[in-house]
RNA sequence: GCGCCUGUGGCUCAACGGAUAGAGCACUAGCCUCCGAAGCUGGUGGUGCAGGUUCAAUUCCUGCCAGGCGCACCA
């Protein structure tokens, strides 16, 4: 794979700087961005600036030496035809201006090769398993989980597009403490429903759907003590549902029960055991966590015998290693965050780096109708589920929406606004920009490209879009960096703007054949990029609307 | 008390430590004999407070103020 355009600058700046005999006082790397502004050129060093405290000299005269010495070098290189060129400006920041040439053929790229011009194989087939909603089976799923699963199925489409072979995972909390109470509640309200009178304590399963549990498991003849399961099963199908119509689809379903059958969780305390990361204490059974960096030790298995959360998730996480995965991304709510250090800890007491594991938390989003926040309550049974948020604003929107914040973020999410088909709502103004392109490539009968020539588009925002254009893999890249696909739905409302500017001022059609032409060609790569974007966040892409 | 997240125009949010802090909504003034006006153009208006590091701080560090969420032998 040739290298990019931006490598291969920042090679040449590096040549420039040791011929200077600068290179050993870069103690930095050498950094090529992409300037803040357009007019700052395509690409902009700010290295004249950071040698400025060591030379002693002002940033400015740097910059006016180390030009001379990279426009020695530009013209040795192959780079020649491409730059047009380069200036100090500013502070003393070097400015590189590219050819349009360059960009004509970036455009050409996308356009032949379609989605492939845009993707980069960052991953190298890296194993990736990416877990995320992981809810109990006691409920249909809220919107604290449905930001996770469009977070999290996001995320993993970018991970995929980037050359990582990933694998989208469901930890099914499928025994337990909560699978009882969840039987208990199905039982007391099966025996209401038969008349009896009951007291339904609190702390048990309040909403109304025990009831329907309770009716079927009552048709069904289902004893008390196969109520949990039968429960458990009732509402995990409702949440694979829910999750379909989301389009969030899981290549995984990890059974705790199942890993609990396997001897896993015994395996895994005999090795702790024999690493000497367990001791005993108060009658219960300690995971030393604080070997690792925790703040104290932690309990696994307690004195009445019975076994915490924390004694499968061990090993269950041990489990993934062993399934072969390089790097684990686990998206939890912001009530884990306690819990990254002692599973961290539990890694690297079987010899994983803690880095081998990322723990993304996701903020909850706020659900607002009409500017009022909605009040939930988990414990009486009310909250806002995913379902209805998926009745009222649809797949779509709501995807966009959990995806428009950055995930570290309290998200507001206004039911009103999605449902808006207006331009206050920003998923409607993107897939506006497609359906437009798809608009004006439907009155055009068959094109030849064989004598396209793009060197006709000559005008700032035929330019500026290319640009944009090519941002995508940089986008891209950031979201890797950043474990967080949100710049995504940025980019694209930046990339859909700059369409609709271009279309404003511009006319594709009729412009005589070679305009006419060349201009199709950039729409249909704005097309092309468009779409990859919205199928990366699971939304639709229309043709029309 | 400790930990995590967050403080940017009236509202919701952007800005690898960089150049004149950008968008949308709201408010306001304009643009369709012309490929989709779900669009475009102009105007009003902003970094919680106090220090520090730096050539350069919305960004990093310290303290304070404010909001949210956690701190179990619960999951």
């Amino acid at each position: 794979m040739q290298k990019n355009i931006q490598e291969e600058l920042i090679a040449l700046v590096v040549r420039a700087l040791r011929k200077g005999e600068l290179d050993k006082l870069a103690q930095e790397e050498i950094i090529l961005d992409l300037p803040t502004d357009e007019r700052f050129g395509d690409f902009t060093t700010n290295i004249a600036l950071k040698l400025s405290k060591t030379l002693k000299n002002s940033p400015r005269n740097i910059a006016a030496v180390l030009i001379e010495l990279i426009q020695e070098e530009i013209l040795k290189s192959e780079l020649k035809s491409l730059i047009a060129q380069v200036k100090v400006e500013g502070a003393g920041f070097i400015n590189f201006y590219l050819n349009a040439d360059y960009f004509y053929n970036q455009l050409s790229k996308i356009i032949t090769q379609s989605e492939d011009a845009l993707r980069q194989d960052l991953g190298k087939g890296k194993k990736v398993l990416i877990e995320f909603v992981s809810a109990n089976p006691t409920g249909s799923l809220s919107v604290a989980h449905a930001r996770q699963a469009a977070v999290g199925d996001c995320l993993a489409s970018i991970l995929e597009f980037l050359n990582f072979s990933v694998q989208r995972e469901y930890y099914l909390n499928d025994e337990g403490n909560q699978i009882n109470i969840l039987g208990k509640s199905v039982q007391l309200r099966r025996e209401e429903l038969t008349g009896k009178e009951i007291e339904f304590p609190e702390n048990y399963y309040q909403g109304d759907y025990i009831f329907d549990i309770a009716t079927e498991a009552h048709k069904k003849k289902i004893s008390d003590a196969d109520l949990g399961d039968f429960a458990a099963d009732y509402i995990l199908k409702i949440i694979k549902q829910e999750l379909f119509d989301f389009g969030v689809n899981f290549d995984c379903w990890y059974s705790q029960k199942e890993l609990a059958k396997s001897g896993k969780v015994a395996q895994t305390f005999n090795q702790l055991k024999e690493k000497n990361y367990l001791f005993e204490q108060d009658g219960a059974l300690w995971f030393k966590s604080t070997v690792f960096g925790d703040d104290k030790d932690r309990v696994i298995i307690k004195s009445d015998g019975s076994q915490t959360y924390l004694a499968p998730d061990i090993a269950y996480h041990q489990d993934k290693f062993n399934r072969g995965f390089d790097w684990l991304i686990n998206l939890w709510g912001p009530d884990h965050h306690g819990y990254i250090n002692r599973i961290k800890a539990s890694i690297q007491a079987f010899g994983h780096s803690p880095d081998s594991l990322s723990v993304i938390i996701v903020q909850l989003a706020t659900i607002f109708r009409n500017g009022q926040p909605i009040q939930m309550s988990t414990r009486r049974g009310q909250y806002i589920t995913l379902r209805e948020v998926l009745n009222e604003v649809g797949s779509d929107a709501a995807r966009f929406f959990f995806l428009m914040r950055r995930t570290s973020s309290h998200l507001d999410f206004d039911l009103e606004v999605a449902k808006k088909q207006s331009s206050e709502n920003p998923v409607y103004y993107v897939q506006y920009a497609h359906a437009r392109i798809c608009s004006i490539l439907r009155s055009v009968t068959a094109q030849n490209n064989d004598d396209l020539d793009l060197s006709v588009l000559k005008e700032k925002e035929e330019l500026n879009l290319i640009k944009k254009m090519l941002e995508f893999k940089v986008i891209l890249n950031v979201c890797l960096i950043t474990c967080d696909p949100y710049m995504v739905t940025v980019y694209l409302q930046e990339l859909s703007e700059t369409f609709h500017k271009f279309y404003d001022l511009h006319r594709v059609l009729g412009q005589g054949e070679a305009l006419t032409n060349a201009r199709l060609a950039l729409i249909k790569g704005v097309k092309i990029v468009l779409s990859c974007g919205l199928e990366l966040l699971g939304v639709s892409q229309p043709e029309s609307m």
